[in-house]
DNA sequence: CCCAGCTAGTACGAAATCGAAGTATTCCGA
DNA sequence: TCGGAATACTTCGATTTCGTACTAGCTGGG
């Protein structure tokens, strides 16, 4: 009496048109990547109350998960959020011209920018947090505590492996600029 | 001596960053939304090869899933794609002009479009399936069989819950117009 | 039958994004 | 120390995308 989603009538209906299919990689992927995007709308339509667009949220974000002194250079930036660097330098000016970050010379290197959240940053982000947070806590909630810690055992395999042969999918304040000099994907 | 990704990392220090973090949510959430992108930067390097645009394959893949004979209207087509209407117009007729697609009118309704795959456009999508497969299974490489299996399970469990509110998280053939009136998310 | 109210897709002008070239600054090997 | 290569960001023009208004076609109550 195993319970059955849209995924797993796809992929019955999907196994009959190509030979080669493995129905538990393909489950797994597109699963995630469903999640993912159903995550990704629900975070959109609970900003929708707020003054912030969705590119606003992830670089007052980016600029917050730092920590102190909220500060990071646009090519940081830039690393995860799949964007062109003409479209980040953009999007920084009418950050600025809203109030939300500012921007200065770095005057150690003086080609580098430096992105600061300002106050009004900090408090639209802080106010927006809190149904972020909801949404992720909703997406979890079928799971208990140890199937949470299962799920999260078998991706970290996941993703420890795919970091193994890159850079690390993921930019920790104090690793910022130890990448090794590699090929941006 | 568990293995510890820049995830972990990245949690450990956020966690004193803010206070109220479920370090199991924020660990998993985080782990499909990079995965999820790294297969996406996979599968457009893999994509780099062949005359195809990330937005064609993913259209023209649409038109293969549902079967014979690969046809779609595109509103069907707009639901999983995540563009405004006017993009999708544009989008297909590139991609008719390229000879990837026809278009044609519904003859039971003449507002609708049918918009069917091609030879051409089957013979495209058919040479880049490979390659889009293998950076699938190598995303899953390092989890055995049961792994996978306990993975999926877990996945299902959440995309169970997800679209139990609302629409099924992937049109599967057959259930095409069976969708109750709902607000668009 | 008929027209108000849907639904499906398109046209159009505005805005965002991008690729590529450009500018300023730093790095590094001879 | 000097100059070519590399880095960091911006500018610019072209392309893509989007929001909105529009046209065409269907549908159902009176």
């Amino acid at each position: 009496m195993r319970e059955v989603d849209s995924i797993d009538r796809h992929i019955e209906f999907w196994s009959r048109e190509v030979a080669d299919l493995d129905p538990d990689v393909e489950g797994a992927v597109t699963r995630m990547q469903m999640l993912v995007r159903h995550l990704a709308h629900r975070r959109a339509e609970a900003l929708a109350s707020y003054p912030l667009k969705s590119w606003e949220y992830d670089i007052l974000w980016r600029l917050r998960s730092v920590g102190k002194p909220y500060r990071m250079t646009p090519t940081a930036l830039t690393a995860g959020l799949d964007v062109a660097p003409a479209t980040l330098t953009n999007r920084l000016e009418r950050l600025e011209e809203s109030g939300y970050v500012s921007r200065t010379h770095d005057a150690d290197d003086r080609r580098k920018l430096l992105v600061t959240l300002t106050a009004k940053g900090h408090r639209a982000w802080e106010a927006t947090i809190g149904a972020q947070a909801d949404a992720e806590h909703e997406l979890l909630a079928p799971l208990g505590t140890s199937e949470r810690k299962q799920l999260v055992r078998l991706l970290r395999k996941l993703t420890a492996a795919a970091e193994a042969g890159t850079h690390p999918l993921m930019l920790v304040p104090g690793e910022e600029d130890l990448a090794p000099k590699r090929r941006r994907s």
